[in-house]
RNA sequence: GGGGGAGUGGCUCAGUCGGUUAGAGCGCUGCGUUCACAUCGCAGAGGUCAACGGUUCGAGUCCGUUCUUCCCCA
């Protein structure tokens, strides 16, 4: 075995095999528990980044430890095909052959878009791959295959049949650069630096305003250029200032447009003049305006961001340009009352980051409050539960306050909406299939819809259209419902939420049982990693430097579940040492095994207290691993994996181990290689969903090991080997050998030097010390130990400390400087001082006596006790030293 | 404006049901190269747990207020 780990070539050798051996395949078997999660779809424009890492390892722990479980375990992967995103690329693509997709028409284009897929939609894939992700590669899927567009479509005819799918004129939030429409979740708000303005509206019948400011209204406005759609002006029925005013005409500059004053709550008082001016064409708050009131709405802004034949003489201008011109009119003719610097939020398109701009269109709608009620109450009575579960009132928050979800894209690369027109009748037909003649006259001059499909209509179906539905598949009716969906935070409800409320509408089960949702990962100044900021970093090259199994814990260890955390590279280099720790304590372990495969049982008559404390560590270990698993608190079990076998393992057992390993009593070294192995073979196993590479490679080594860890079972703790005994005893001697340490270090004794120690101690320490000499001598550089009673006369010149009961004495003949021998057990003296005080406190308390439990109480007289020995300990020393 | 996080050694973060001498990794100081590992070992320094008030026998943990900071929604 080398000396060190070399992940490159245990990674590629292991996941092959894996793979091939069919161990990441599910079957419906109704022998077992199923256990299914589906993957987060990436995008196949996507390229890995450290959030797909964190998600991946993740999922893939869960379905490790799953599958280890016994459980007929199945990760569904795939990809989507990010209609948008994936349309961007082709155009781009084109562009450099000096093409555009309308040139080339849709057919063209999107075969063009399918051959891009062909190339590059597998390169995501590959990479999940190198996470080491045991997803079932066999039943990958694409949210555009023909399965889950059959889906789609069914889902949009019955939820069209039911009325729950409309198409209609309504406010969207149109991306001028993109030529599409979007939906609220994907325009992002900034707060920029903008203005505001104040303008002057004349009143049309010459009354004055109320205020003194003569015959006009003011009204403020951030975005000056809309005012020539305006077809009101608004104020709050409750404000005094403009009471006088409402039903009154006032008209508009510039279009010279009687327009009525109207009273609204919505009307916020404190804004700006507390009179607003009323665009229902461009502002979503004016639109709902506009309904209430029955205003007209004049669209002034067209779909290509430049104003339309309504603006008038400004028609054909960018909005931009059109805004300059309208504040330099109106202050030229004396109406701009002033302008205010003002921070306001800016609705950007997620895709291309350009300002979106609001505008009525004809689109396709979803009808949401219907679903959204049973999606509410799936969460409310816990039949979905989310992972923190802070998480729960987000989703809430957002599902109660749900708006209309628009569908329809004007792009091309997605699902087709399934809706044709008929050119001689009008007649809408929404069909599953293509139909030939207009079921309302009959004729055959019929177009399909233009648009297709927002993408997360068919991720929303995820869950059960990769399982085969519409049909009744035994996939679906074994694996559906899936156990828990592990997600980031950021999608929650794009996706999450989408998926809820579809499934019970479809399948009227919810899609998972759990949400386990997690954090971004951010870079080391807290900052959001991303492509423009150039500041993400690339896991293939995290991988690369540190190995899978490192990347894999960094993303896991160490961080509360559902915080985003920050990602450092003293991180990862923490968990490629770890790997070569376990590595070297397993190197050492073989190296020390013969090949014959010992089963502990046989051994348990002759288990010395570093066994029986090896294996009540253990055993205490995997069942804190299973509890902290169950509650998927990922990371606090990676944790406690850690410090086991560094802390525990590495630093004492195997240490304790070595003089044992050199007896020359045959039975005194079988024992021990037998508890050696058996830890370490269960700690693998433990180890084995967060740390897969490193583990498999390991134990495939051990003797007599055959098939893989991967679908070795999972470790049970043996409460019978649990022994509080033998981890109290150790306790002690290991204080023992750290006060021994801490003298030799203090008085510089070289660590090759051994020294004599006599050790004061009741008979049963005495024993405990007695029978375990050989340890203290090893572990503390010791040539001998001597234990004496306690009222037996203590050694002159000799360094002292009090540990683990007993007082411990060096003679360090020569090499103690008084002083600073006085000085340190003083410092501990009057450390112990202080301790004992605390506890007197609250043991002289008499409501603490009266009211804390007595395991409490008695707990702490046990700590008193403890406390006031050493420090009566080390008051006798320090009287010695100096009387 | 509404909602949610976070504030704990120099840095990054854990801390479960309120009871621990408040932990870890990195960094820092001292010592250490035969016998698994310098990607290491041993020993050590370093914290009034943001502030104030409250509940409690007992608060890093629960409640209130304030400050700082990040995020989401409108």
């Amino acid at each position: 075995m080398a000396p060190a780990y070399d992940y490159r070539a245990a990674e590629e050798k292991w996941y092959r095999f894996w793979e091939n051996s069919g161990y990441f395949a599910a079957h419906v078997n109704p022998d077992k528990e199923p256990f299914s999660i589906v993957i987060p779809p990436p995008n196949i424009t996507g390229k890995l980044h450290m959030g797909h890492a964190m998600d991946e390892t993740m999922q893939d722990i869960i379905v490790r430890w799953k599958r280890m479980s016994g459980f007929e375990t199945l990760w569904l992967p795939g990809t989507d095909h990010a209609s948008i995103a994936t349309e961007a690329k082709v155009v781009e693509m084109l562009a450099k052959e000096g093409l555009t997709k309308t040139e080339i028409g849709r057919e063209a284009f999107l075969e063009r878009v399918w051959e891009w897929k062909r190339q590059y939609g597998g390169t995501i894939v590959n990479q999940l791959k190198r996470l080491g992700s045991s997803c079932d590669w066999s039943r990958e899927r694409f949210t555009m295959d023909e399965g889950c567009s059959r889906a789609v479509r069914e889902v949009f005819v019955r939820l069209y049949e039911k009325g729950l799918i409309y198409r209609g004129d309504y406010m969207v939030n149109w991306c001028p650069v993109c030529q599409t429409n979007i939906s609220d979740v994907e325009v992002e708000h900034e707060e920029e630096e903008g203005s505001l303005w104040y303008l002057r509206y004349p009143l049309a019948d010459g009354a004055g305003a109320g205020d003194g400011a003569g015959a006009a209204i003011i009204v403020a406005t951030t975005r000056p250029e809309t005012m020539l759609g305006d077809t009101a002006v608004a104020v709050n029925p409750a404000d005094e200032r403009y009471r006088k005013l409402i039903g009154k005409t006032v008209l508009l500059p510039i279009m010279n447009r009687p327009i009525p004053v109207i009273a609204d709550e919505y009307v916020a008082m404190d804004f700006g003049t507390g009179a607003v001016k009323i665009t229902p064409a461009h502002d979503p708050n004016d639109f709902e305006m506009g309904i209430r009131h029955q205003l007209p709405k004049i669209a002034v802004i067209g779909e290509d961001g430049r104003m339309t034949a309504a603006a008038g003489k400004y028609a054909g201008q960018d909005r931009l340009e059109c805004r300059k011109g309208i504040i330099a009119e109106l202050e030229a003719a004396g109406l701009l009352e002033k302008t205010e610097t003002h921070v306001h939020n800016v609705g950007h398109c997620y895709r291309c980051d350009s300002s979106v701009e609001p505008l009525i269109s004809k689109q396709w709608f979803v009808k949401m409050e219907p679903l959204a009620k049973p999606a509410i109450d799936i969460v409310k009575n816990g039949a979905v539960e989310f992972i923190p579960e802070r998480f729960t009132k987000i989703y809430l928050n957002w599902m109660e306050n749900i708006r209309d979800w628009c569908i329809s894209r004007q792009l091309w690369w997605g699902h087709r909406i399934p809706a044709w027109y008929c050119g001689d009748c009008g007649a809408v037909i929404v069909a599953r299939d293509a139909p030939q003649t207009c079921g309302t006259c009959g004729s055959s001059n019929l177009t399909q819809d233009q648009d297709v499909l927002d993408t997360w209509f068919s991720s929303a179906l995820w869950p059960f259209s990769t399982l085969g539905w519409p049909d009744q598949t035994p996939e679906l009716e074994y694996f559906y419902p899936t156990s828990v969906l592990v997600t980031g935070r950021d999608i929650i409800f794009f996706w999450v939420a989408r998926m809820i409320f579809m499934a019970l509408e479809f399948m009227e089960e919810p899609p998972f049982a759990k949400v386990i949702m997690h954090g971004l990962v951010l870079d080391h100044d807290g900052k959001k990693m991303s492509k423009s900021r150039g500041n993400a970093i690339d896991p293939l090259e995290e991988i690369e430097e540190f190995g899978t199994d490192a990347l894999r814990l960094a993303m896991i260890t160490g961080n509360t579940p559902g915080s985003d955390f920050r990602y450092q590279k003293g991180k990862i280099e923490g968990y490629r040492n770890f790997a070569n720790k376990l590595w070297n304590a397993s190197r050492f372990v073989l190296l020390n095994l013969d090949d014959e495969r010992l089963s502990l049982s046989d051994f348990k008559g002759s288990f010395t207290l570093p066994d029986r404390w090896i294996l009540s560590r253990y055993n205490n270990t995997a069942a804190e691993v299973q509890r902290l698993l169950e509650r998927f608190d990922l990371g606090m079990a990676a944790q406690t994996l850690y410090d086991f076998v560094w802390n525990e393992y590495c630093d004492w057992y195997i240490e304790m181990a070595k003089p044992r390993l050199r007896s020359s009593e045959p039975s005194e070294r079988r024992t021990v290689q037998a508890v050696l192995r058996h830890v370490l073979q269960g700690t693998l196993e433990l180890l084995h969903p967060f740390i897969p590479f490193i583990t498999e490679e390991i134990w495939q080594k051990l003797p007599g090991n055959s098939g893989s860890i991967m679908i070795a079972p999972w470790p049970q703790a043996d409460p019978g080997l649990i022994d509080a005994k033998a981890e109290k005893e150790i306790g002690a001697l290991m204080d023992i050998i750290r006060a021994i340490r801490n003298v030799r270090a203090e008085m510089n004794v070289p660590p090759a030097k051994k020294v004599e120690a006599i050790c004061q101690a009741d008979p049963e320490k005495g024993q405990l010390i007695d029978t375990n000499r050989i340890l203290l001598q090893t572990l503390g550089g010791l040539s001998t130990i001597t234990v004496i009673q306690e009222d037996a006369p203590k050694p002159e010149k000799a360094a002292a400390a009090v540990a683990g009961g007993i007082s411990l004495f060096l003679p360090l003949a020569g090499m103690i400087d008084l002083t600073k021998e006085v000085e340190r057990l003083e410092k501990e003296y009057h450390q112990m001082q202080g301790l004992c005080a605390g506890v007197e406190a609250k043991l002289s308390n008499a409501g603490f006596l009266a009211k804390a439990p007595a395991e409490v109480v008695s707990k702490e007289q046990e700590k008193l006790a403890g406390y006031r020995e050493k420090a009566l300990k080390l008051k006798e020393r320090l009287d010695a030293l100096k009387g």
